[in-house]
DNA sequence: TAAAATCCGTTGTAATTACAACGAAAATAG
DNA sequence: CTATTTTCGTTGTAATTACAACGGATTTTA
């Protein structure tokens, strides 16, 4: 991906290409398997995936490392952190060989409709976060699932609609297992209080 | 609470009294009991809490109202829907009479100091969102208090810390029951993985 | 200081869930 | 079209957790 392919298609650009100017904006290429940011650095910039993907990878509960997700072509990264200017809670490796941009948090800034977009961006992903924290904080699977199902129903604003994931995908959004959630869509199927075929569900 | 008062002690403004000049800023008195924002609306500006407090409501899976917080004194509220431009997924309530300062959200966008503490304010709170999360999608309750202790662990830096909750709190912040809490702790106490008195914890 | 309220660990039980394994259905590849 | 892979629901079991109840300890209030 160039480098104003990207700007085109960032939502932290709004396709303004001439907003890149002055940004002290550097391309970095790294190696397979190569550390792109550890776990307790602090990192002033912002990461821009141009080309290849890197994982994000988090210490579990044992101090083994987990890849907690994945930074596809196009995807910015380490924001929060560069923005925040706290250190890094998770490390960043390449899973290929991958160009990334980086873009200084500060030069960011000082460009008031990049500020503007970034707030905006970081809003957004706050109502998200906080969303799904209201699932997760849910004490049992069904109220989780019903808690989650509504919040859908609600974005999508129809009776029937469709979710954006695979019965996996759902499972680890929702930090369950996949055939425990299959069991607990099974009984309320069987209740009458849900349809559902595939990713279309109803709440009846 | 004046509105300078708050000014000085909110970091939004970083203390700066001079950048309140032209936010179109309005002061508004609720009742107890008035709802203050209803879930659904569009709000444009983002609520401060100069006197009194109210509770944020959110309908759980019956469709029963459910407080999940409360806006205490010199705290803001909103902020996240007014720069997201989404929706509420929740509703506010007084819950004693008080007064709100509103300030519009456009116009602290236009203060480029302003912009930018509200972004490292943004910032801030999505990590430690993306940090609940983490914790939350734990499978099961050992692992995510484990995630918790170590996460706490390396903020404060020492070898024993405390955690800023007591145990109602830690379990409503990790989703769980109190009791269910209380024995896991006590398990990995007699594991000796663990060792805690009160809210000093020790990882072994 | 005494009384009241809160905090916290323990116990027991019923319900829920993780986990592994399996097979059918659907999607994808050849 | 067939073979392969992926997705998803089901089952059974062991482990975990919610929930209610209780009592001791600590803290707060009067």
């Amino acid at each position: 991906m160039e480098i104003f392919e990207f700007i085109k298609k960032s939502p932290l650009f709004g396709g303004a290409e001439d907003l890149y100017v002055g940004l002290h904006a550097k391309q970095e290429v790294f190696e397979k398997g190569a550390r792109i940011l550890a776990a307790g650095d602090f990192c002033r910039r912002v990461g821009a995936m141009l080309e290849g993907g890197a994982d994000v990878i988090r210490e579990d509960a044992n101090g083994d490392p987990v890849t907690v997700a994945h930074i596809g072509e196009g995807e910015m990264f380490a924001e929060a952190f560069a923005f925040a200017g706290v250190p890094l809670s998770v490390s960043v490796q390449a899973s290929q060989r991958c160009a990334v941009l980086w873009l200084d948090a500060q030069s960011l800034l000082a460009e008031p409709r990049l500020a503007a977009n970034a707030l905006k961006i970081f809003a957004r992903k706050n109502v998200f976060l906080t969303e799904r924290i209201e699932h997760l904080s849910r004490r049992t699977l069904e109220a989780k699932v019903l808690s989650y199902l509504k919040s859908a129903r609600r974005t999508a604003g129809t009776e029937t609609f469709r979710v954006p994931f695979d019965r996996q995908g759902l499972a680890d959004y929702l930090g369950c297992d996949r055939s425990a959630l299959s069991a607990v869509l099974s009984k309320l199927k069987k209740k009458g209080v849900l349809d559902f075929h595939k990713n279309a569900f109803r709440i009846l």
